[in-house]
DNA sequence: CGGTATCCCACTCGATACTG
DNA sequence: CAGTATCGAGTGGGATACCG
């Protein structure tokens, strides 16, 4: 009910043969503990101190409740997040981000600047793609 | 017919207002371009020097000639892959990673490090946050 | 050898409505 | 306020078969 297929994505990589199989399925194992469209965005709002759920909300353009209930409770689950919750009333509750999670957000700010570097590099290189596989196939890109 | 939604996940990074937001974005454009289940194990194999299609085939333990066609396709569409034909019989094709694939390779590196340090962690938190998920609700557990 | 073409399922995510 | 429940669309990816 809580989970389902998040363990082991193929293998782990205590079992690929290998060494650099090995690296692949760590970097796969990083990148899938902060997959989907949100974690990166909470991980982002929680390493610089609590945040409660509606915060969370509305801090985040377009997240929808039952996403934002979702990536919470993953992220807390994988160790990255804590929940705390206060009984009052009305009900409040803090997400933090664990300092293993600080961490990995640091490592993640060095693909963010790889991205930010690269990212006119790619967009020539898509439209370039684009352009010559339009070229050799004119029926397929004037159907559209 | 040869890719679909690949542009612009939500909003570019451009788009975004506050800064933090423009650097979820970034890290979420360049998670994007290795996303999928085995593009980092394609990158890992054509950093290394040229890999043909049978190498890479054999190289990466289950993937399909489908789906390694369509990640070496999209690598090429962003400018992270090259691929030489030579017109040989048989045929013989050559993919290799671009410099700017090289530097990305690099800074997943410091992910896989991470992933390295922290699997236990997140292992034992995984282990823990379920086991106490199923305390507090025995009868869900015991459905399955 | 180096691909395409089809079919199909599982899972992700969004929309909406309800609740302690 | 901080969630759950339910439904339904879209997509990633596997299996299989065929092709220049």
């Amino acid at each position: 009910m809580s989970q389902r297929n998040t363990d082991v994505p193929v293998q782990t990589a205590e079992e690929c043969e290998t060494p650099e199989a090995r690296q692949a399925c760590s970097v796969l194992d990083a990148m899938s503990r902060v997959s989907g469209k949100w974690s990166i965005g909470i991980l982002l709002m929680t390493t610089k101190g609590p945040a409660r759920f509606t915060e969370l909300e509305r801090g985040i353009k377009g997240i929808s409740r039952r996403m934002l209930t979702l990536t919470l409770r993953n992220l807390e689950r994988d160790g990255l997040l804590t929940r705390t919750v206060y009984p009052t009333v009305p009900p409040r509750v803090d997400y933090t981000a664990t300092p293993v999670a600080c961490k990995l957000y640091e490592t993640l700010l060095s693909l963010a600047n790889w991205a930010q570097q690269h990212h006119d590099d790619i967009q020539r290189a898509r439209t370039l793609y684009d352009l010559s596989a339009a070229a050799t196939m004119p029926v397929e890109s004037a159907r559209r």
